[in-house]
DNA sequence: AATGAGACCAACCGCTGGTTG
DNA sequence: CCAACCAGCGGTTGGTCTCAT
């Protein structure tokens, strides 16, 4: 009955992922496309659970992922979501495209909630009622039912309302991180995105990765590492190649022992907006080796990534990574139509009980106020 | 310079709903 | 129908980094 066990509990890596492992994985999902994470770590090579696999590739090497610093847009975005969602990351994450659940949790924990802790304080708002966190549970056991049942209608009715404002900061003109809601995106196909610095590659996530691990790894166990050690030499010139694909129906992945990893990767980084890399990305934002090109290439499996900033409509989620595009559509774009459909439906309505319920609500946890005021 | 505390974040863990055989 | 599995999610952990003392 069942299935077969989804991959050996032994002999799985744990811990850190190397530049190494993230090539093969990259590599493997270029040819295959993101899913059937099982068969990934048998195909590959790889001593990774297919959980680790599938984590390491939606966290940190999918194309489109943007890391580092969160605008104050994204922040609002993500304090206005969190209002209305609670701690659903995904689903906040579906309105940041750019974000993975991962970076938004961490973010939140490590910022956000303590920028409006604070605030609260300084408001003098601090009753304990520490909604954000969802830890009102103990307030709201002292409270009947009615009333809480009255507070929940009120909440989400603030919700709405957060939401309504987060949609409306979309409004921004020039701003880098201005990223309209899903469906939005096609409405606005001169809102070029620059791929090098909005959507970091995969391959430009690696590269990055494998600079700091030069940086940081003074000793070199391993041949390729050695190699790596020599690019250090070329004057951020990396270059990413020479990933063969010894059998691609069987998905096997192979690093070329004789080559290394010097000559896996090219990666042109002297010049950030004209970045040379191991993907390329066509009009479609399509994500892909110069193999699916040309199936006559000789190069077979050698990526390259061509950054092409001025690309109209740019939308690296797409493309060959259609499974997974798939499915962002369907979380990002149903939920906000039926979101946005149902705060203008009922606006109206809510508006003659908002008077009262408010009210009521005062008691609860951060108010549509205390979160809009809070920049 | 040493060190301890706090911040940060990548990755793991455990749970859940849906799917498969 | 049911047990096993898969994929995804949110919570948590632990290693590393930064900064103050």
């Amino acid at each position: 009955m069942g299935r077969p066990p989804c991959c050996e509990k032994t002999g799985v890596k744990k811990g850190p992922w190397t530049p190494e492992e993230d090539i093969i994985l990259v590599s493997y999902i270029q040819e295959h496309g993101p899913g059937n994470w099982r068969n990934i770590p048998t195909n590959t090579g790889l001593l990774r659970c297919s959980k680790s696999c599938r984590l390491r590739w939606t966290n940190y090497l999918r194309p489109g992922i943007k890391r580092g610093n969160f605008t104050e847009h994204e922040e609002k975005m993500i304090i206005h979501l969190q209002a209305l969602l609670g701690n659903r990351w995904a689903a906040i994450a579906s309105y940041l495209p750019q974000r993975t659940d991962n970076d938004i949790k961490n973010y939140w924990n490590t910022h956000l909630k303590k920028k409006l802790n604070n605030n609260k304080k300084v408001e003098g708002h601090d009753d304990n009622h520490d909604h954000q966190d969802g830890t009102s549970a103990s307030s709201q056991s002292k409270i009947s039912k009615g009333q809480w049942e009255r507070r929940l209608q009120t909440d989400i009715h603030t919700a709405k309302q957060a939401l309504c404002d987060a949609l409306s900061l979309d409004t921004t003109p020039n701003n880098n991180n201005n990223n309209p809601p899903p469906h939005d995106q096609e409405q606005q196909p001169s809102s070029v995105q620059t791929s090098t610095t909005t959507y970091a590659s995969s391959a430009e996530n690696i590269a990055k990765l494998l600079q700091n691990w030069m940086k940081n790894s003074p000793k070199s166990t391993s041949s390729s590492s050695s190699k790596i050690t020599q690019m250090s030499s070329l004057n951020n010139n990396l270059s990413i190649g020479a990933v063969s694909s010894s059998s691609p129906s069987e998905g096997t992945v192979n690093v070329t022992p004789g080559q290394g990893l010097d000559s896996l990767f090219s990666f042109n980084s002297s010049n950030n907006s004209d970045v040379s890399q191991s993907v390329s990305v066509d009009e479609g934002g399509n994500f892909s080796t110069p193999e699916n090109h040309n199936n006559n290439n000789n190069n077979a499996g050698i990526f390259q990534v061509e950054s092409k900033p001025n690309l109209p409509d740019f939308k690296p989620e797409n493309g060959n990574f259609q499974v997974e595009s798939k499915q962002n559509m369907e979380t990002q774009q149903v939920p906000l139509t039926m979101l946005e459909k149902w705060l203008l439906d009922d606006a109206n309505a809510q508006a003659e009980q908002e008077d009262q319920l408010m009210g009521i609500g005062m008691g609860m946890g951060m108010t549509l106020a205390e979160t809009t005021d809070l920049f």
